[in-house]
DNA sequence: AACACACGGTTTACGGAATAAACAGTCTTA
DNA sequence: TAAGACTGTTTATTCCGTAAACCGTGTGTT
């Protein structure tokens, strides 16, 4: 009770956060906690975090295994810290650009992207909301999106947690995909296929009918994006949400009445809208084309220049 | 070649489809898969997936590690059926109740319920679709429940990605508070009220103002579930976009570039490219909005002049 | 200047993990 | 009855995290 300022911050927590006191006395130190997390970030990007150990980070490093609880407690720890610098900062994009649904898209994008550069960061077992620096970062940046939505600040951070689950769970998927790609060194496709044909021998019509009508489809072998799809439902169903009552009472069932296409397929304005949505599709199509040749060059520009891999 | 109807089906599936050539000669087997599986997941549920050793599992069952190899081919195959049988297979109200927004919420939570009952199921690395019967029961309960909409294949299946995503990710989060409670002896209140005191004294306001307002505001102290919420404004979404186009046309979600490292990401053509991109579905959303806001201006005038519905 | 000792890095040791390889019983089948 | 397929065991290898004791080095104090 006397010098219970903090509620004891657990200690990699600390680290995190920089309030590490350095000594003074005894010899020169050779190595840094920040040389330590590079290293290990380092061998976790190359070959996941299993092969994170403490005597493969200090071999990196050119020291015995031991040497390394000098500058970590333990190596809870330094996962700790190796989350905190590959999760890095959301860039300062998503704090200007756009309304609250284009930032909170561009979060999940560079969240993703992140995952996807450090997959091992997926394998990290969650504990409560993490407390670092950079966690909080991307939590204000969602939160400071939602800021002139009128949601409560207990609906921000479901929304939120929505985006953040929805990269996780993007980057999950996508990553494990990216080991087996890895692991028996066949390409996207060649997975995709595989993987459909045997699920062509082993679900039969009569046990899963409406998975095997799915797989006569080929559903699995299509490769549209199933996780921007997810995150643009949830948006729209967030601005559903926001613009239903503008007041603070939003308890709304709204069961859905399946509309009589037939009757408005021929109205006039809806058949011009419906033309723009076309239009807009198209147009959508056409950027992600350029989008795409632009990151091809982009890299042969960048390959040019260092040829050195 | 002779019978190999299937090409190397993957050991571990193989044993989960019970396509298992068991033998006839020799002594007569002590041990069974299934005995093997239930014990191993008897450790996992009271000390989680890291305490599945097979050194472990052998010794509940009184026998020597190595004689699980005798009936599992490694540790993965083990881990797989342990899944399966954890997983086990949606029930049959699933199938039956409601229309498809209950049918997949109602899969949501007994989804989630079998997290939280075998949390260690979440620490399993995916890798692709589970070729399982019982993950294949799952997936076929989902189509199921869309079977009326008017989805492609391929939309359903994202859908249902989008239902299994939410609950994997409450699971995640919801076990992670589990493990805390019971490692640290707390209970659930407790743990909340001890990560907001921390949050109060790490979260400042100049470095993070809008989370230290959602801090004020005690949005962390609020018990609602933020998960349900995010399912909720997801089939909000997948409804919308459902009756958004009533015939087979709709938006397709391209997978958007990821660049693969972030050295293209600040090349400026490329850059402008993506912002061309971010562009064009801003505009695609509001010409669906616009194709809505018809849709319904339409269905109104035909309402109006003719008053039986 | 002398000295105690805090500190950085090393060495050794322990318990536990997965599984390869060789082994000795046992029961079926020819 | 004999071959040999199949059982579970034993032994050994390699790698893991980290506790504890150990030196040499440099600093702060005397």
């Amino acid at each position: 009770m006397t010098e219970a300022v903090e509620p004891e911050l657990p200690r990699g927590i600390a680290l995190a956060w920089g309030v590490a006191a350095n000594p003074q006395r005894g010899p020169k130190r050779e190595m840094s906690v920040e040389r330590i997390v590079e290293a290990a970030v380092e061998i976790a990007d190359a070959e996941g975090l299993g092969a994170v150990s403490m005597a493969a980070v200090a071999a990196r490093l050119g020291f015995t295994p031991m040497s390394l609880y000098r500058y970590v407690n333990a190596k809870e720890d330094l996962i700790l810290l190796m989350q905190e610098e590959a999760t890095g900062a959301p860039s300062e994009a998503t704090r200007t650009a756009g309304g609250w649904r284009e930032r909170l898209e561009a979060l999940y994008r560079e969240q993703l992207q992140h995952y996807l550069a450090h997959p091992w960061v997926l394998d990290i077992p969650i504990s409560g909301v993490p407390a670092t620096p950079n966690s909080a970062a991307w939590m204000d940046a969602g939160l400071s999106a939602l800021a002139d939505t009128d949601l409560s600040y207990t609906e921000r951070l479901a929304v939120m947690l929505l985006v953040t689950g929805t990269a996780h769970w993007a980057g999950t998927i996508l990553a494990g995909y990216a080991r087996v790609e890895r692991e028996r060194g066949l390409d996207g496709d060649a997975i995709s296929r595989s993987e459909d044909a045997m699920f062509r021998t082993l679900i039969t019509a009569d046990a899963y009918p409406d998975l095997r009508a799915a797989i006569e489809a080929g559903a699995f072998l299509d490769d549209s994006d199933p996780f921007s799809f997810a995150l643009a439902r949830g948006l729209e169903g967030v601005s559903d949400y926001i613009s239903a009552t503008p007041d603070g009472h939003r308890e709304k069932p709204q069961s859905w009445v399946v509309p009589d296409d037939a009757d408005i397929a021929d109205d006039k304005k809806f058949r011009e809208a419906r033309k723009a949505v076309r239009d807009a599709e198209k147009a959508l199509r056409d950027a992600h084309k350029l989008e795409r040749q632009a990151a091809r060059e982009a890299r042969e520009r960048r390959a040019r220049q260092r040829p050195e891999a």
